[in-house]
DNA sequence: AGTCAATGTGAACGCCATGAACATACGGCT
DNA sequence: AGCCGTATGTTCATGGCGTTCACATTGACT
């Protein structure tokens, strides 16, 4: 009878950058403003060259009232991650196309996940410099088991090889699209003078595996 | 007649962790010093609490003397980097074996730039953090070409699809190599129960491309 | 011997992360 | 309605950091 009106009041999400203000002595929902700052100011100034005492000042509180909601700074980044796995997530599910076949379906998430880490770069360089494990162990399998159905889905349908383990296959499927994607991030396509658009990568690169190469075995061994 | 007898005295590179002294008042080697000393603090404080200060400190200078041989903390990482690079390089220069197939030889370079980061994972994340892209241009080009090279012999030999352009064939590769490798660092492949060691990992995951694809489509095309 | 440039020192500045003591106000209880 | 505990925010302080500047030392070349 007394945890009944709980509410998650997050009337400050979608703020425009001035209004920083606050009328109370209290901010009603800095926790979440925090996080959304942080994301902000990381876009802004990257990783490293974020500062916890200027994401308070943008908020308009003191340098100290994080720490009634984070432990750490890090703690901090690690809720940042979090919501980047969540996003992430929801991201991959939304790219799930029932009709498609399973190799295709498998591209559309090598696709959606270098597009996710390009519209939302400073989300995934925190979720990825391997600081928060822990807020990635949950997301991270959520979002591999579906894989691993396509894979199987796929080699039972002969598109893929099937002397590998469906897992095997998953896991070297979801750690070239995370190459492609970190690569292109860091710019280290730019210095070989090669198409680094997500578009130019995405074209090609997965029908080396997926589309040529499986469909060269799957002409060999496609009928029994 | 007056540029003749530089000397790159390098006698303090061999040093036990303990004989941090110095016999006069200028130290002799302090940019080489820094920047080995500099990879210790790395492997380990990690990437983040790594402090310049702290690296004086153990090299026995005051923390305003690294500012002599580097304009900035940044830079002193940088030229760690590019030390990186250059031994990356060497080590996929070195795991070349010339009678082997062209195949055999991509997976060896991967297998190598997998065994490179294990080695020395503390130059491996200062490498790749997106920071210091131009010391990264050339020795990244130059890694890259060879690959490339082996790429056409591959396609030539029918070991490799032909439908897709040699360099997207090696960006391919070199992408799904970085992701394993990135992967295996971060323990992405922890927490999902899977052989997280540099052999499982590289067993089968090249099969699955290089091995058992490619055999498959040469199977089919292999003879004309 | 003398001088210049390279290299190292010490002190100082401003920023940062974090902790402690104190202030405010919201929400449940009477 | 009024009280009060607790969540939330503030102020002040501490220690570390990166960086700069004026000064000290020294090796190299004339």
């Amino acid at each position: 009878m007394n945890a009944m009106n709980i509410r998650l009041d997050v009337r400050v999400v979608n703020m425009e950058p001035g209004d920083r203000q606050r009328d109370s002595y209290h901010h009603g929902s800095l926790k979440e403003s925090l996080v959304a700052g942080a994301r902000e100011l990381l876009k802004e100034k990257g990783p490293d060259n974020f500062s916890l005492s200027e994401l308070a000042r943008r908020v308009g509180v003191s340098t100290a009232a994080p720490y009634r909601h984070f432990e750490s700074r890090e703690a901090l980044l690690g809720a940042v991650a979090a919501q980047g796995y969540e996003e992430l997530l929801r991201r991959l599910e939304g790219v799930v196309e029932p009709g498609v076949s399973p190799v295709e379906q498998l591209k559309l998430f090598g696709i959606g996940y270098l597009a996710f880490a390009a519209d939302h770069p400073e989300l995934f360089q925190i979720m990825f410099n391997g600081r928060y494990s822990e807020e990635a162990g949950g997301p991270r399998g959520a979002a591999f088991a579906p894989m691993i159905h396509y894979v199987e889905r796929a080699q039972a349908a002969r598109l893929l090889p099937t002397a590998v383990p469906s897992y095997e296959v998953a896991r070297f499927l979801w750690a070239t699209a995370h190459g492609l994607t970190v690569l292109h991030l860091n710019g280290g396509f730019e210095s070989l003078g090669i198409d680094d658009t997500p578009e130019g990568l995405n074209s090609s690169a997965w029908d080396v595996v997926l589309g040529e190469s499986a469909a060269g075995a799957a002409g060999a061994t496609r009928e029994r």
